[in-house]
Parts: C-alpha cells; structure tokens; sequence
DNA sequence: ATAATAGTGTCTCTAAGACATTATATT
DNA sequence: AATATAATGTCTTAGAGACACTATTAT
C-alpha cells in the first residue's frame, strides 16, 4: 500500500477523539487596573455564570481563525493584539465530556470597548489584583470563575508581565496616539508598582521606536504633554 | 432541565471532532551545537522518514501526561525539563485528516541520551544552525521535516534563546555537577556568539542559584575547575 | 618547562534610580 | 498667582565588556 492509498483508506473515526475549544481572555485597562471581558453563560454547564468567551473549533478553520471569530462576535472587536496563550487539557476540566481548551490572549485599549452595551449584561468588566490573581466584580465582589477559567487568567496575566519589556504589548492598550505620561501608566499597573519618571523616559526614547506627533494633548488643567505614536514595522 | 441532568443527556458525538497529539521537540547539547531527536516513521503519511516522536492523546491522559509518555516510550529518558511550547492547528497540517498537535519542549544533557542504540536507527540526532533555524544530519545533509516539524523545531529553539537568562534551561541541559566552563559553554552555544568570562562568572556566581561541591573535575591535560551544582529550590 | 585553562583584579562604559530644577499649560 | 505636571540635568550606583595578570594541573 503506497501513501496515497493509505490516506483514501484512512478511517478518522476509529479512535474516540477529545473536543477542542478556544477560551479567549481580553486584557484591558481601566481607572488604573487590569480588566478581563466576561460574557454570561447562556448553556449548561454553569449556565448564567460570567465565563471567558469561547468557542469550539470547526473542522475547517484554524485555531488563530477561530480566535479572531471569538474576538469579532463575542467582542465585537477592531484588529488588535491577539495571540495564542497556552493549551489546558485536564480530562475533568469540563463536566460534560473531554475538552481541550486552547486560550489565546488579547489587548485592547478600554476606548475600544466603549461601544459594548452593558445593559445586556453580556460583557463584564472586573478588576484584577495581584497576588493570587484574583477576579472581581466592579463592587469589590471576588468571583470564582467556571470550568478552569480562573487559571487562565492567571496564565495570561504572567504572560502580559513577561513581555512587557521586549514587546509591543504596552502600546496594544494604549489609543494610537499618546503622551509618555500614559505609557508610564499602563507600565505602572501591568508591574503593579511606580516607576522612575526620567529612567522611564530615557528608556522609551532611547529605544528608536516612539516618534513624536507634533501635537499636544488638551482638557488637563496642566501643561500638555506631547503626543507619541509607535513606529510602524522598524 | 438542571445542570446534572444537561450533562447526563449530552451527546458528545453531535459534532465533528478533530484529533489531538502531543510531539516532542527534545532537545540537547553535543559538540558544541544544539541536537534534536527524530525517529523514523514506521507508518503512513511519511513512511521512513524522520520525524519528531509524537502520540495521539487518548481520552483519560492529560496533555502533560501524555508528553511524559511519549518521552519514556521513544526516548526512554528519565525525568528531566519539559513544558508545553506551542500548539499548531492549521487546517490541512496532516493529508490524513485534521490534527491539532500541541507541542511539547523538552530538555537533556547529552550523557543522559548515551544509552539509546543509533543501529535501530530509532534515534537521529542532527545539527541545528541557526539564521533559519535549519535541521542538518549528522553528515551535514539538510533534512526537510515532514508535516509542520520544522516550524514546531524552529518555536523550539525560539523559546530556548528566550528562557535562557531567567529560567533554569542551561541547567537542563548539563549532568547535575558541571564547572563553570562548561556552563558558559551551553550560554554560548544556545546565543551562538561568545561571551566574556569574568563577567559570566560574576554573574553566575551573583544569581546565588549556584553551589560549589568541593570536588574539581579531572581528565583534563590544564587545570581543573570547581564543579558546581544547583541549588536545590531556593 | 610547556600548554592550556582556572580564577581574579582593574578600567571603562552604559543604564537606571534618586533628586532637583525649569518650563508651561489651565483655573 | 496657584497648581499640577512636562521635560531635563546631575549625581550615584550597579552591571557588563575588554583586557591583563596569577595560579594550577597534566604532559
């Protein structure tokens, strides 16, 4: 039997097969803290518990394509930072069968999220805080994630601060333009402690990747600071 | 219809399903390049051709469990490093039917892989260069893995270059006493580009992490240096 | 003795933190 | 004028690279 003959005859049903899904985590940030997009449950299992959006995935996409599927109809999202995280494929991790969860992972800045209607209760922004990594509810409530979403998050939040200094992430949550004084912000709370304004400042410039707008931002009662943008593929 | 109910009467075979495997990107030090271990395809698509040793998963391992046992059975290796690396889904990867495979990233000194007997041809240990990431046998002939091998090979040593300055992978690829020579030496290897000593001891030594044994190593025709180990987790 | 590496000391350069000073917008 | 932040300069400290020097082993 040559190869060819031996695909035509393969049988894809004869071993049981595990399903496989895509959990999605969109990172934010908010009134100085990190914020996760949760959508109610509308199915069992856990059904009216808020949940990382998700999806499983067809046979005849591709997991990045179904991400982005998630990211567009559970999020409603512009192109952004997006990108595969880490695959949990503990047997009992979903009640109803065996799932294999590849969660993907992405930034967007808060203005970006504006449009979500919150009275439809579809998407719920939490803060986070560090240690442990914990959820909670814009009341101060902790929330105990379904299925092994909690990890997840925690997973993508380690992943967030290990690039934070070799990488674009900052600016995936930033609005294209922006003054260093944000920058230095959305540093602030992604490592969870001040840093020094002049070294922060060097740094960033000195890196060749900023270039200055021209313009000044406007509405603070202090002097403006200038506006950045990224510059584009280096 | 409540939650238990819901999972009781759940259909799991509703949908199409794609297969999952685990393959495995061992990786180790020898003569002064990196290596990586193929096996020889005994089955349909790629027959004889060298391949990473991989495994569909089966519905009672975890993904971890079934990476570990795909490094017992094809490589009959102690326990050692090994994390999850990546997971690759693109449509059409295998010509057999859909297959996700997430890859795992494994880690060995090269004295561990002594036993494995080359005349079963079982194991082909070949160069790796870099600017490319290419695969090469042992005669310098450049190899062409089948299905996405080359790219899982590529990530691989990707995140090895990355992990190599706050992670314990240099660790994971020398016998548990080594000196400090050959340590650089595995730094060297894995950047490909020399480095200064003195600062590579100041370094090393500043981490803490190491501790020195009071033996020296022998056999060598120029003095011998301290064998150190690491510091069991501080 | 010779060869080859081990291990250390010195000098320089770069980057970052701490701190202070001026500059400039809104109110 | 008062206020809050922008933007920059100075000083110090830490770490790494370059280079050189001595120390120690096998042959």
């Amino acid at each position: 039997m040559n190869e060819s003959d031996f695909i035509a005859s393969y049988d894809p049903s004869a071993f049981e097969r595990p399903s496989v899904t895509v959990d999605l985590v969109l990172l934010t940030i908010r009134d100085r803290s990190l914020q996760v997009l949760l959508v109610e449950r509308t199915e069992h299992p856990f059904i009216h518990q808020f949940a990382l959006p998700g999806s499983f995935v067809p046979m005849d996409e591709t997991l990045d394509e179904a991400a982005q599927r998630v990211l567009r109809d559970k999020a409603g999202m512009p192109p952004t930072f997006l990108e595969q995280l880490y695959t949990f494929g503990d047997v009992k991790r979903d009640p109803r069968m065996r799932v294999i969860s590849v969660a993907y992972f992405a930034l967007l800045p808060h203005s970006a999220l504006g449009h979500i209607d919150p009275d439809h209760r579809d998407l719920a922004t939490v803060n986070f805080t560090d240690g442990g990594a914990g959820v909670f509810t814009n009341d101060g409530v902790r929330l105990t994630l379904p299925f092994d979403h909690g990890q997840i998050v925690a997973t993508a939040v380690d992943r967030l601060r290990a690039k934070l200094d070799w990488s674009d992430v900052a600016f995936a949550l930033l609005p294209q333009e922006f003054t260093l004084r944000e920058l230095q912000e959305v540093h602030e709370v992604i490592l969870g402690r001040p840093l020094n304004k002049p070294a922060f400042r060097t740094r960033m410039l000195g890196t060749g990747r900023l270039e200055p707008t021209g313009r000044q931002e406007s509405g603070h009662r202090f002097r403006p600071a200038e506006l950045y943008r990224l510059k584009v593929t280096q």
